[in-house]
RNA sequence: UCCUCAGUAGCUCAGCGGUAGAGCGGGUGGCUGUUAACCACUAGGUCGUUGGUUCGAACCCAACCUGAGGAGCCA
């Protein structure tokens, strides 16, 4: 007979008949004439409930030493509950696939995200991370269909890159060079020259949305910083959408449009998963998605936004001034306290901003913004980009970076330029906005973090 | 890189200068449909590491290691 999935099982409304389910015993309780046997196989939240008579065939051996973390096939009768569940199952035969060692480290209760990290080859069988990774996997599909949807072509864009800075952080050296020969000149090198991990898609991203109008690229990327932060990994995927014939405002539209998007697929269809988590994780997660989902976000620019700040009661640790970035206590007070919501700072200082965002006509300014969310911060970074030749070469000049190096970045502004913007999301940031997780690290399902890459 | 806090049984923690404890988990047995079941018994620890102070250190001091939180950088 063919495996039914406990999540089948548990959300049919007639009596589904008899079946066989496979999964892990999550937790046993004998008693003289029978046990309860409680398997989840991952489809859903919810385990189902087995009973299984002394009676059956092989109980002493099989059943009566079972533990917990053991896989089991249960063939039986799906009856309505004495308890409080609404279905289980009554076994007629019951046959232990892999039984669990005595030093399975998950117990039937909570443990804390750290011991849980420290075996992160079992914590997908708990139910809060079932709950995360079911959830991780709705939101990389929906971001599919949004762009999708919109008509938005999925580009690849590479993970081994020549091109270094792009103003995005420190980079992880890709080489064969060894031991031996580190010393050895990057011409001698693998590619010939020096290469690295992506930091970012975005320049890739350009030259096809110059092509093919609307773009998106979904993937990992890797940052070398040695950042100790709940908010911060050295590898974690990002969506970077590029759109031609676009501008600034067109930009912010489409990253709030997304945001609110995601916030509603996931509450229209990880409804079990968020109702855990808003029960154990997060007290007011629904509140706050419904909220996101409903109400039209924010936007003000960096000049008002510092002015807002300079007179708010509020202290600061670190002073507000007009030319340096906000800090991070600055941002969170703008979405946390003074609006209570999603809002987005645009229009940023020249100077603290990379070369290939947009000079607006102030010539103080570039066409930039960043999407704030309670709770997380900055979960979208994304700008304009500077469509005029002179400007960009002067930009790139300012920089002090080298034209020969982005010749192919530039060349997009000799042949048929056209105004065009993006944006970047953090998919781990995104899903700690979307699933109440307080650490990147448990979002994601083997983190990388400075001084960490085990598993 | 900087600042702060924490490392005691498999897990969560108490003990804070005088012979190492609890709950949960594990093992064994019992049990009336249980649901983080219940009852009884039982095994389990170089108290993160290395030095120092002391008659005596899990406890005081120093350095280091690991973890967590925050800052910066960013997504």
């Amino acid at each position: 007979m063919s495996r039914t999935t406990v999540a089948q099982i548990l959300r049919s409304s007639n009596s589904p008949g008899s079946a066989t389910v496979k999964g892990w015993v999550r937790t046993k309780r004998d008693s003289k004439a029978f046990s309860f046997i409680e398997i989840n196989d991952g489809s859903s939240l919810a385990n189902l409930q087995i009973i299984v008579d002394a009676t059956i065939d092989g109980y002493e051996t099989s059943v009566h030493s079972l533990r917990t973390g053991a896989s089991i096939a249960v063939e039986g009768e799906v009856v309505a509950s004495q308890g409080k569940q609404k279905w289980e199952m009554q076994a007629a035969s019951l046959m232990v696939l892999g039984n669990s060692d005595e030093d399975y480290p998950l117990q039937k209760k909570g443990h804390s995200p750290e011991f849980l990290r420290s075996i992160a080859h079992l914590r997908p069988r708990t139910n809060l991370f079932g709950a995360v990774f079911r959830m991780r996997s709705r939101m990389a599909y929906a971001i599919h269909n949004f762009f999708q949807q919109r008509g938005f072509v999925y580009v690849h864009t590479p993970i081994i890159t020549a091109s270094d800075c792009e103003g995005a952080g420190e980079m992880f050296r890709v080489t064969t060079l060894d031991g031996k020969t580190l010393d050895k000149s990057p011409d001698e090198d693998f590619f010939g020259k020096p290469a690295y991990l992506t930091v970012s898609g975005q320049l890739e991203g350009e030259t096809f949305a110059c092509a093919l109008s609307n773009i998106y690229t979904f993937g990992p990327t890797f940052r070398a910083e040695n950042s100790h932060t709940s908010r911060h990994a050295s590898e974690f995927w990002m969506i970077e959408p590029e759109m031609a014939f676009c501008d600034l405002q067109e930009d912010m539209a489409l990253a709030e449009e997304m945001i609110k998007y995601l916030v509603s697929d996931a509450l229209e269809n990880c409804a079990e998963d968020l109702e855990f988590l808003g029960k154990f994780v997060d007290k007011g997660l629904l509140e706050r998605l419904k909220f996101v989902a409903t109400r039209d976000f924010e936007r003000i620019s960096y000049t008002d936004a510092v002015e807002l700040l300079l007179k708010s009661d509020k202290k600061f640790e670190y002073k507000v001034e007009y030319g340096h970035n906000l800090q991070s206590e600055h941002e969170r007070y703008l979405t946390e306290e003074h609006f209570k919501c999603p809002v987005t700072v645009y229009d940023y200082p020249v100077e603290i901003k990379p070369f290939y965002m947009r000079r607006n006509d102030d010539e103080k300014t570039v066409a930039a913004m960043d999407l704030l969310v309670p709770g997380i911060g900055e979960i979208v970074g994304g700008s304009q980009r500077e469509e005029r030749l002179d400007v960009l070469r002067a930009n790139i000049k300012h920089h002090d970076l080298s034209e020969e190096e982005y010749y192919w970045y530039v060349d997009l502004r000799r042949y048929g330029s056209v105004p065009h913007a993006g944006f970047g999301l953090g998919f781990e940031r995104l899903l700690m906005f979307v699933t109440g997780v307080s650490n990147i690290r448990d979002v994601i399902p083997f983190p990388r973090v400075p001084g960490s890459a085990e598993f």
